[in-house]
DNA sequence: AGGATTGTGTCAGAAAGTGTCGTAAAGTGT
DNA sequence: ACACTTTACGACACTTTCTGACACAATCCT
């Protein structure tokens, strides 16, 4: 596999744990387990520990000058968290559950390099 | 042969499995059996994996962090799951079959680079 | 320290995915 | 038209993956 493809929906367990699918599996463990979690308009992005690290610099581009810009990557920041995957699980910390609404379903997305969760309610209105 | 050619009525196993024809078996196996099905209105394409590739690369242009050009990205990659052909069967799963309306029986029909997955009757109305 | 909350490993049952084989049907050559 | 080869199908057994639950560890709070 090269690239994280698809759209699952998973549940988390009463920890708020997340069951990776095997698939995503395959490719943390081969990569690393390491991982970034941040907060976007109401869901979560999911990167590997080296593409965070490739896309900082984006990031460093974007925020130049504009205040808003400025305060969104603030904020993005601010609600990132270091993650790992543990026994084929991820846990996700309270806040970030809370941010984007997840519950017990949640919704996983594969974007390639990164992959999203959402509230289920909330992908839908967002694919509109 | 160069290129998946013609319509194939083939039925599914109960598993969901569906058995590749002997011709399109011959060019997966010479290229690779490695595959991208993606869900368009109503029905399934299938790409080997480097005509994905080639797909994807138009859309490297894009900003991930570009919310519009994130939701585009997203569009694409959501609809995809990676499958491989394992003993001249290709496993279509569950979300993919549902997606297309999928029961036993499948109507693929060759595209050249790519194959096309249908419900016989949804077919038969997209034709008219 | 004690109790509550949060995080971690593991396991068992259910569901989904995979390999193989026998039989039937279709295709091929003479 | 016949024998032979290839292909398609269904069935079964087996493996892997997903889920919920439990027990325990670590942390936080007062």
């Amino acid at each position: 596999m090269n690239g994280f493809l698809g759209t699952y929906s998973v549940s988390l367990d009463d920890k708020g744990r997340l069951n990776v699918p095997a698939k995503f599996k395959g490719l943390l463990e081969r990569d690393s387990p390491q991982l970034v979690m941040c907060v976007m308009d109401g869901f979560l992005i999911v990167f590997p520990q080296r593409e965070w690290a490739a896309n900082e610099e984006k990031l460093y581009h974007l925020n130049a000058f504009d205040k808003s810009d400025r305060n969104r990557l603030r904020e993005f920041y601010a609600r990132a968290t270091e993650c790992e995957m543990k026994s084929g699980k991820i846990l996700i910390p309270a806040a970030q559950r809370e941010a984007a609404g997840l519950k017990k379903e949640v919704t996983l997305v594969g974007m390639s390099k990164t992959f999203e969760l959402w509230a289920p309610d909330r992908l839908e209105k967002a694919s509109k």
